[in-house]
DNA sequence: TTTAATTGATAGTAATACTGTTATATTTGC
DNA sequence: GCAAATATAACAGTATTACTATCAATTAAA
């Protein structure tokens, strides 16, 4: 994966930022930190002025980037769906049977990040830990429908409909095939967060993974 | 439902508050307008002092009754949980086929609440649409340890037990009850949201319901 | 090298999320 | 029915948040 993407921009939509962070050092900063500040504090004691501080720049020049901590956190869920969307999408292509080109897109999307290697000043393990504990706070707001619009939640829609495609194609009578795919997709957050915070609800450790309980619940259902 | 719930108490754990809301007028009128003003403008927005000014009381009286808006969430959430707690018992356990009764349980898990009757301040409507946009804002926080600790959660964890134990007794064999049974109640919020704000990945509509979906699912799975 | 663009420093504002004090109601116990 | 206890309202005050605006200092591009 490494050299692969070496060269490779994750593009997100252009109306999340004001200035595109991937075009100057310092938008590159306020990524990367931002990415080790949310997971330090929690999105909700995030704040400019913090991060400011923390790569010793001024708080004005981070509101030049992103309008608000909303948008900078829509940046980072759209560009992590966009890495993992690329994933599924190298990984399956190639992979004729299509019940073992499902199976690798489960374990793409339900699979916790374990290595930090692709992207020079994003740490995606990390950034994966943030999209378990702050990604629902993206949309579970008022602006939902205005945001969505504006095509903030493409990336994340367009995922969950490749995984729907797959599934059609495994049982084309299946009636619910969207729902499936964005039960897998929501769900493996979910059991992340659970098997970290509520162990007593949740079947997922250290030896069974989500990955393993959504390809189970996904071949009973289809076949 | 009416009559039965009468004088019955929906308790919440004492920690959550600093003083019983049920316990007096003004309580109860948090309790009651605080539901219709968090629906209105959202969580985010919601402050004690607008509520203050909507029930025509002071900033400073609601903070008697609750440390922040977060705890008065954490009470919403429990009440609502307790009372779909209280439903599930009572609607299943005098069921003995042991699917039909599983089948009972989930309905009542992943149905959205129609009728606005059974408590006099308490607006369960709308209480159930806020349990959709807001219930994952109180568990997603630096603090859940904490406040798991503190028995914040134990209700909802309780329910989803209850759900588990059914899908245990249908096929005790199934190495995933917990996990189904979590991922059968926080996915039927998320496909209510989803029908609501983005149509496109969910199957879910005015025909189709998330009842429907996870039932479909859950008795495919454990068959 | 001049100009343009970017960033930093500073100031300022309205709102948030509280805490504290004191006065005024309201309830309760006798 | 009245005093004492309790609850509520009114007001003041604080640190922080979430910005916006202005202008000076750097840095980059033509």
């Amino acid at each position: 994966m490494i050299n692969l993407l070496s060269n490779l921009k994750i593009s997100v939509p252009e109306k999340i930022f004001l200035k595109d962070p991937e075009s100057s050092k310092l938008g590159k900063r306020i990524i990367e930190h931002g990415i080790l500040l949310i997971e330090e504090i929690g999105f909700d004691s995030f704040t400019f002025k913090k991060l400011g501080v923390k790569i010793g720049s001024n708080e004005s020049s981070i509101y030049r980037y992103f309008e608000s901590k909303h948008k900078l956190l829509l940046y980072l869920t759209s560009w992590y769906w966009a890495w993992i969307e690329y994933q599924l999408v190298f990984a399956t292509h190639n992979i004729s049977d299509e019940k073992l080109q499902l199976e690798k897109a489960i374990e793409i999307v339900t699979r916790s990040i374990k290595e930090d290697s692709t992207f020079l000043h994003i740490n995606e393990v990390i950034l994966n830990r943030i999209i378990i504990n702050e990604y629902s706070k993206s949309y579970l707001t008022k602006e939902v429908d205005a945001e969505n619009k504006e095509g903030y939640f493409v990336i994340y829609k367009r995922l969950v409909t490749r995984l729907r495609d797959m599934i059609v194609k495994i049982n084309p009578k299946y009636t619910y095939a969207s729902s499936l795919a964005s039960t897998i997709i929501e769900g493996a957050l979910h059991q992340h967060f659970l098997k970290d915070h509520f162990k007593s609800i949740t079947d997922c450790d250290t030896t069974t993974t989500p990955t393993q309980f959504f390809t189970d619940l996904t071949f009973n259902t289809l076949r």
